[in-house]
DNA sequence: GATGAATGAGATTTCATTCAT
DNA sequence: CATGAATGAAATCTCATTCAT
């Protein structure tokens, strides 16, 4: 508390951290076994605290498992919005770069194992899926369909439905993050996986059929 | 029990008895809540047996499980690849009939639960997502393989990447199965799945760029 | 099961046997220590049975605390009123009845204990309370004013206010229930306590009734 | 700490100074819940204090029980010797103020929760409860046994015994405490208190004061 | 074979106590 | 002196597994 000591004490910055340290370490064992399974003590653990220093930021389990999934999703929305609405170049640009971007963000970090959880636990929370639903899948949907609707609007995109295509779209890049999380269950090599997300692009824009007119120009 | 019985030992003839109605109701909870959240007593009550019943056909709840997988995975394979192999249209008329088929056989089916159970259970039972693995998910993707590789000989298909993008194909339909089970999640409402059929199998064979040869023509 | 054995198998008649058993042993610890200083391991120890066994027959603590209080409640009522009914003798004689049957019946089993456990814990379990209050408090409050009403009317005893002094009359007979349940607080030695009944009834008597001597001066 | 520290040792200068606040926010709670059910969090929070501030006065939760039972006894004995024995007028007068002024000091002041509070915990704490039995309750006895003495010495009370109606005399005085503190529990609206004391008083008196009219029969 | 009461290991949760600041 | 975050022992509660009937 001296003068040369600016910053604050040590165990105070503890507690402005350490929620945030018991979420990540409960993020990635709630994805890796699931709610049921995974067992507080090893949270616990995992955070290099007590099991009841949990209990000191979160009112139980259940708590612990909403908290997660809230402040996970936080992240998730608005960076994306905010780069599509400013973009200016084609939609085969634009989806590249979101598509990339979306990949990088949340497919290479531990975010990317929210959507296994929520996949797995829906059933047994749906308020927190419910909440997910809103802020994540629908907000998405609405993102894609922008980057759609925009692209039929240049000309460049065949008129397509809005409500079904998005969910079409993203449908692989969610199972990319699945797959990362799923101990080889339909898994890709984790080195093969921006080799997968350039053929998924690709199919997206072209389709897997020969063109005539390929032949012809 | 005497080394003159000569019946099969008590627990392969208790195996060949082992009621459906048990492995159903099994696979049906272990579907909605994962395993650990699910409990014997409920399975059993579904079942309209008692609790101990379930231990004169299975040795313990992870015995149940495994024995649900390998008996659910059973019937996912071999009429899919008989078909494919007798089939003489295009390849466009064979990848409708084999994702139509795909949905009607699985997709209605409880069985379409087994994708949602696998991803989440796969990092809890490594053994079982192996098997799963191997026998679901290769199989498929080979199954996938040939009829590309059919349609690039017969001209019909550009090429592909034959170990990507089988895997690119089957997400949507995975997808599909696995929110029929996820309460919300992603949803597509149940009555527009088979819409969302029609417009994934065009957009793999056409994509969602406008073909300017397809103007010309 | 055979048409020898007439009686349920040992198991099942246990089985009816086994909440009595439990709510004896919960009443005992319960009145000893305390709702929230009892451990149910103790209380199951106390029943011979596992702390599991608890939860086939009460969902909680605090459901066991309920049903215990609930189901000794229900022999404090019925009897008595009954008898009083159909008393055809002196207010005194009546009195005397009464207050020895009462303390037969109840003040020598383990129902004595009942009023210390409701003064402890009523402010903790207020719906309990008012159960108790409205069961057992109000209904033999009615009882002792009904004795005192029909004394007066028989012109034996002098007007009291019947709101407060069955209250205080079934002051001290509480008070000797209480002292068998707390280690010597208060507590008149067990050998004592018919005598310390005969004192009270006396003082009761002679504060309330009419004497001869007075209506003649 | 040093040998020459002429100031006395630590938990003695602690002793001295132990804050009132501490010592009646535990009396108040652990009156109102029980020891068990009473948290040290809420008692540091009842005064105003941090959790950690409870272990510079009290060396755990029972030394605080000890403690406020012990500090809270201290007022209530003494003074109503001092006055008895000064008193010059008629045992009825006597006996009126030594209840009244009881009732003034500790009926209607947090003390009046001891009584409820020894009940409830003497099984639990045999030492506390001795304690309490002696310098309460056997105190108080001997000093209404004392004005029961004088009674008869003065011919004004009936021959009694001077074990038992000391307790029995003092049975509704201490219930009445109780009822305050039972939520209800037997409980006389608190404005009817007063009443009942009169009539409690009355009760008394005509039960064992010698009646003229007795001696004319 | 079938039952379901009973078990007890193991999970979640609480809270008196400690101790670095 | 005072704080309150952290601890961990001990409580409540759950449920896979057993076994007498």
């Amino acid at each position: 508390m001296s003068i040369f000591c600016p910053l604050k004490p040590r165990w105070e910055r503890r507690k402005e951290a350490r929620p945030q340290e018991l979420l990540a370490a409960a993020l990635h064992l709630f994805v890796e076994r699931g709610f049921a399974a995974t067992r507080l003590d090893d949270v616990a653990k995992a955070a290099g605290v007590s099991k009841g220093t949990l209990y000191l930021y979160f009112s139980s389990k259940e708590d612990l498992f909403k908290t997660v999934v809230e402040e996970s999703v936080i992240p998730m929305i608005g960076a994306a919005e905010e780069m599509i609405s400013q973009f200016e170049g084609t939609t085969e640009e634009l989806l590249k770069l979101v598509m990339y971007t979306w990949w990088e963000s949340m497919g290479t970090t531990s975010l990317s194992g929210l959507p296994k959880l929520m996949m797995a636990e829906a059933g047994n929370f749906p308020e927190v899926a419910k909440y997910y639903q809103e802020e994540v899948i629908e907000r998405g949907n609405r993102m894609v369909a922008g980057i759609l609707q925009r692209g039929v609007e240049r000309g460049e995109v065949a008129t397509v439905d809005l409500d079904i295509m998005p969910r079409l779209l993203s449908a692989p890049m969610v199972m990319m993050m699945m797959w990362k999380h799923s101990c080889g269950v339909c898994s890709v090599e984790p080195e093969k996986l921006p080799h997968y997300l350039e053929h998924y692009i690709d199919l997206i824009l072209h389709g897997i059929l020969k063109r005539p007119s390929h032949n012809l120009s």
